[in-house]
DNA sequence: GTTTATTTTCTATAGTTGTAGAGAATAAAC
DNA sequence: GTTTATTCTCTACAACTATAGAAAATAAAC
């Protein structure tokens, strides 16, 4: 408690005075601020000085943490990802087949006021990502590793018999991808406030259409 | 042929000079440079210097037909959807059920570089939507028209035999529309060139699907 | 207290944007 | 040719943007 290491503050043997404020925790709080000003304000709304203010500093503050609106935009993007993709981790623990694949998808849809507003960041991400492949490979690489999740989910349902159906693993992964993301775009154009769009439902019925007699015509 | 008809140049007696340009059509001129534009090089790009350039005109020529350009991107926005909707309306004419489905389906999904091109407006249109309840209305109201004629199908296609899934119309439906949209995102998001992401499969295997044995367990 | 490095504010700047509107160009009717 | 309404170009401008960077404020170590 007492007694803090001084060695990372030594320099060329002067004592420096060291680091306030953790670089990379400020980061994280600044994506909040970001966050905040798009699903309130939308990307046209989320200026500098805008997300500074909603971060409580002045205009120039973010320049440190990051040098340009594009790395503080991208970054802000990746996260939505990296937060989604540890719930899943979390909820998926333990988990395999069909109850793995129920936790996965229940985590990305948008079923409450958060993910609500995790979809409303999404989708000018997406819109920034039509025009900017380095963007675009941030989606690209989640989705990649999404679907082979899902497909290995399926290969599990099936090996336990709760997956049944005709047709191909990838052609599914596919087709439940994009059920998901389709439900970030009816979620987020939603008027404010609504909640219940009937995709937990959605889901059941998809998941019950898997189960049916093997290879039946 | 010769002598055409000057009524409509007659105002209080006087003659006038007829108008020069159709603006409606004209709109639709502007609509489709605007397409490109948004298209090209995304809605940042998307200033009315660029659009007006792309129509093949200078600065300050749009104001005439659009006031503002909000009133632009809102008319070439709705367009999308009147597009969309005038191509699904003669591929269903004359058809029912599961063959319907499968035509609007087919006509819905980026499945060529024109609707991938479609693909990449709709998205902003939704960026935009997010936060503009008027454009969100505008998506609303065709989602709504479009659930509703895949319901139509789904009925139809149970009463002949073609659709025995144990699941609610209004499930499969939400279902089925989620999927078109999350087909859009993964289209407009890949690297120029690609136009093969399986998405015809997927739409084969979903109606696969829901062929199978009556309410099995 | 002083010193020193860090952090933040604030002002300045260069560029871009939507929009306005005067004037030029255009084309039909005579 | 002239007249007249329409159409378009071009300049202007006010607002806003990201960014740069000097200066002030801050906080730890002595």
């Amino acid at each position: 408690m007492a007694h803090k290491s001084r060695d990372q503050n030594i320099f060329r043997g002067v004592a420096t005075v060291p680091k306030i404020v953790d670089h990379d925790e400020r980061r994280l709080e600044l994506v909040d601020a970001t966050w905040r000003i798009i699903a309130r304000q939308g990307l046209e709304g989320a200026t500098m000085r805008e997300i500074a203010m909603e971060a409580g500093f002045a205009n120039g503050a973010l320049k440190p943490y990051f040098p340009t609106k594009d790395t503080l935009l991208e970054f802000a993007f990746s996260h939505v990802f990296n937060r989604t993709n540890q719930r899943i981790a979390e909820v998926t623990e333990g988990k395999s087949g069909l109850a793995a694949l129920r936790a996965f998808c229940l985590e990305v849809l948008p079923l409450d006021e958060e993910r609500i507003n995790e979809a409303r960041i999404v989708i000018p991400f997406w819109q920034r990502a039509v025009n900017d492949a380095q963007k675009a490979g941030v989606h690209q690489r989640s989705m990649d590793e999404w679907l082979a999740a899902i497909r290995r989910c399926l290969q599990e349902a099936r090996d336990s018999g709760d997956v049944t159906a005709a047709v191909d693993n990838h052609v599914l992964a596919g087709q439940l991808l994009n059920m998901l993301l389709g439900a970030q775009i009816e979620a987020a154009l939603a008027p404010e406030g609504r909640t219940d769009f009937g995709h937990a439902a959605q889901l059941e019925g998809y998941l019950a259409l898997l189960g049916k007699i093997p290879g039946g015509k």
